[in-house]
DNA sequence: TCCCAGGCAAGGC
DNA sequence: GCCTTGCATGGG
């Protein structure tokens, strides 16, 4: 696979390693909609287009092709994390349907707000609730809304996320929107060691080791954790037998995966919803 | 209709 | 500490 960074854009030639569709539907983010053959991904204030020139061969339209191509981690070689896995022969089916996934490096902020509304939700269900909250509390441009920021979505209340349709999560998220912007530091938790970053984490409402792990892997640039949620815990239980407590599930595969532990869960989440 | 969704908080033990 | 229960709301 080869990118190429120019001004406006980033062109993706023989992408094995690069496939929209796969990356954007893999429930790490929730911010895309697939318009006329091309999607649509915003992150933060950024927006991308990323248009489909060919079987292998995208260009992605953006402001800062710089800024997109960490975010899609194109500084990661995939192939080797791919052959790391392929040594655990029941990620071979998981490992050949997503091939084209990757771990997108998405604004902790945000991600921390989307992942607390996740919590026991629905993949659409949890798109619309971040696109009315962008669309109540975030700056217009001339490509949309951008998510907003703490200070903007410092004036929500419970009632205008209840409006928003988190349900139950609206005053966990008042809760955390006041912690950040009374100065928890997010960035900090970035080169601090997992346990640590993980249990500053679980200090704010509506954060368990789930979310945590989340916003961890997405969100921090940690590799090493293992989201397990139900699409997960049934693949746990398919294949290393009947246990029931997920942070137990967890911390045995990072013990098993290691740094390929979040990398490994998303192609396993991929191959599981997307196949009943 | 009814079950479930990228789980968490609170209460009981 | 571990286990159980209640939880808003809409998707399929």
């Amino acid at each position: 696979m080869k990118v190429e960074i120019t001004q406006n854009y980033l062109d993706i030639s023989d992408a094995t390693t690069f496939d929209p569709k796969q990356i954007l539907e893999s429930g790490q983010m929730f911010r895309f909609r697939h318009e006329n053959g091309s999607y649509i991904v915003k992150t933060g204030d950024q927006t991308a287009k990323i248009e489909c020139l060919g079987a292998k061969n995208f260009r992605i339209h953006c402001k800062s092709p710089k800024y997109f191509a960490n975010y899609f981690d194109f500084y990661t070689d995939y192939d080797i994390l791919i052959s790391q896995l392929s040594a655990f022969p029941f990620m071979l089916p998981a490992l050949n349907f997503g091939q084209g996934i990757r771990i997108l490096k998405q604004p902790v902020w945000e991600t921390l707000i989307c992942f607390i509304i996740s919590a026991n939700n629905n993949i659409a269900r949890i798109k619309k609730s971040v696109e009315a909250i962008c669309a109540r509390f975030g700056t217009r441009g001339d490509q949309g809304f951008s998510f907003p920021t703490p200070t903007q979505l410092g004036v929500a209340t419970v009632e205008d996320f209840v409006a928003a349709g988190v349900g139950y999560r609206a005053s966990y998220l008042v809760k955390t929107v006041q912690d950040i912007n009374n100065g928890f530091d997010l960035e900090t938790l970035r080169t601090m060691p997992t346990d640590q970053a993980r249990a500053e984490l679980i200090k704010l409402a509506g954060v368990g080791p789930k979310v945590a792990d989340c916003v961890l892997l997405f969100g921090l640039g940690h590799t090493e954790v293992f989201p397990v949620d139900t699409w997960i815990a049934k693949v746990y239980q398919e294949h290393f037998g009947a246990e029931k407590n997920r942070r137990l599930m967890s911390k045995k595969l990072v013990e098993r995966f290691g740094k390929l532990s979040g990398i490994c869960q998303q192609y396993l989440f991929y191959y599981k919803r997307e196949n009943k």
